[in-house]
DNA sequence: TGCACTCGGTGCGCTAGCGCACCGACAGCG
DNA sequence: CGCTGTCGGTGCGCTAGCGCACCGAGTGCA
């Protein structure tokens, strides 16, 4: 889509701005591609940009021991990857990584720093934001603590289909596997589960979601709250 | 200090606010004690205060299913229980109980929302904090994901023990089974290993702690790195 | 003093998930 | 074409933790 449209073009946070916001903002963004498994951030490295996902997903990560790092929240085209900028931090203590790629909105994390000096609908938006990934986060450390792996795996595929706009999905059983924090094997057997329910299909690395009722009913409850 | 002395009748965050700003708002706060298991705020229900922890030491909390309430966070001295109300929100998807009793000073949200409707020093301490406590939030998502009981249960001692000024933490195996998503057996089974090598003694919803090094030892690396 | 209750300690069968090893199928590439 | 690497599927023994049941020792209260 060259001058596109659709939601894939379109950030919610920046869409909630009055004109005025809005158009300040937009001479200072440059819209950009993401690859996937670029790393946005990395723990304890200076954070250079702030990105606005639009039709790109996006994951916050967190990795401790050697263990491959865990998922511990998703943003896509309704929120910010770089909020640490927001809350005063010149490094974030957690990793984020594009998981789908697609486009987003890059600023330098100076340009948002200055645009939040003072009082203002951007600041509030992002305060409002960082509640909603706050309890994302909460959540998600219930969940994995409590559901079993096939109903977080169901949960993560609707969240990252809510995201993307594509109707197949990217995505290998050993990247699932890092992101719950659980083995490829444990990732195959679950998805096992759903593809011979025919919820999904599974191809060399590309998933379809065939049923996305059938995979709400297996899904832990914690979808339908942050949903 | 009039009476009391020591980190017992000390917030960190009010502590770091320049003099003039800590005057305006000890002039709105109310200095109350804190009862064991009091909830401070429950989910879904209107923030009516914030609490700026001094002696009292509590506890984030979120409820799924039917499970007894899983500690997401630990909020002492260094901290503010009621976050949402200074990003925005009017109430919160997570609770906050007192773990350990203790003083604490009581705002109302009103007139927090109020003191942070222009920036200044205490907006500011606050976004550093939301950072800190997100961090945390993570940190424990993927500890409680990844880690044996018995190094959980350490760490979460030693946490407990850093926020308090006492030297008897009263708190029952039942308790801390709920708070670290377990069953109360398990917490007995674990609480046995750290008595028999000395680290801790229990005596009827009474623990102590024996040897701090010990106790670090056995812990996962999530204690030294939030420490 | 005696009773009811809480607290912690223990045993037992069961399950989810781990770690390992192996295997077939399907790329991509020289 | 055949080689090599990736991806997914499966089996097996093992362990941490679950759910249940039971028990003794304190503790508070009548």
């Amino acid at each position: 889509m060259p001058s596109p449209s659709g939601p894939s073009m379109h950030n919610r946070l920046l869409a909630a701005l009055p004109p005025d916001a809005y158009a300040q903002l937009k001479a200072q963004w440059e819209p950009i591609e993401l690859e996937v498994a670029e790393h946005l951030h990395v723990p304890g490295e200076p954070l250079r940009y702030v990105y606005f996902p639009t039709g790109a997903v996006t994951v916050l990560i967190y990795q401790v021991d050697h263990r491959p790092p865990l998922a511990v929240g998703l943003v896509g085209f309704e929120g910010l990857v770089g909020l640490p900028v927001f809350l005063g931090a010149h490094s974030a203590r957690w990793g984020a990584q594009v998981h789908l790629a697609g486009t987003a909105l890059r600023l330098p994390a100076e340009r948002l720093r200055q645009m939040c000096q003072e009082e203002g609908p951007l600041p509030e938006q992002l305060r409002h934001y960082t509640d909603t990934l706050l309890a994302q986060v909460i959540q998600s450390a219930a969940c994995g603590r409590f559901h079993v792996l096939s109903a977080r795996l169901a949960r993560w595929l609707l969240m990252t289909d809510d995201c993307s706009s594509a109707d197949s999905l990217p995505m290998t059983h050993q990247t699932l596997a890092g992101l719950l924090g659980v083995r490829r094997e444990a990732v195959s057997n679950a998805a096992g589960v759903l593809q011979r329910q025919r919820l999904i299909g599974y191809r060399r690395g590309v998933l379809h979601i065939f049923d996305r009722t059938g995979l709400e009913a297996i899904a832990c409850t914690c979808y339908r709250q942050t949903a």
